[in-house]
DNA sequence: GTGTGACTTTGAGTCCGTC
DNA sequence: CGACGGACTCAAAGTCACA
């Protein structure tokens, strides 16, 4: 499994565990819906502004974000 | 200050704690010496296989990396 | 060994709608 | 609400010559 797999699934739990929808976290985060989906299907090489950006809609930071990856 | 000059920092830091060379990093990184430039000056929006790159040449996780960013 | 500007190609990222 | 696809724009990836 490569990076943006791994990074895909821990977006995908992070959302589960929160209770929110795609489109939520898309709203929250200021990202698109659908490149939202993209990125939890591990198709996308996201930058560190989108991961900023997830990491705010999340709450957390970065490096948290990551963790494990 | 943003991410990028943040992580451009970080990187210049790491990459003097350990004492080697721009062109040094950039080869262990398999990345361009001219690249790793432009990402300490905070230039460039890095997407997570170039941080999966530099985080594995300098041997230490991404979540590592991206610590207090 | 470092710093810079310029460049091309590929994919990041957005917006539309459908099922 | 999640999954998918088409079409689009602009920026990330990657390289070069030269200082």
């Amino acid at each position: 499994m490569n990076i943006k797999e791994k990074i895909g699934l821990r977006v995908k739990r992070l959302r589960k565990e929160k209770n929110i929808s795609q489109e939520a976290l898309a709203n929250i985060s200021n990202i698109d819906r659908t490149y939202i989906q993209s990125i939890e299907k591990g198709e996308r090489n996201i930058s560190i502004t989108i991961l900023e950006k997830i990491a705010s809609g999340f709450k957390i930071s970065i490096s948290e974000l990551l963790k494990d990856i």
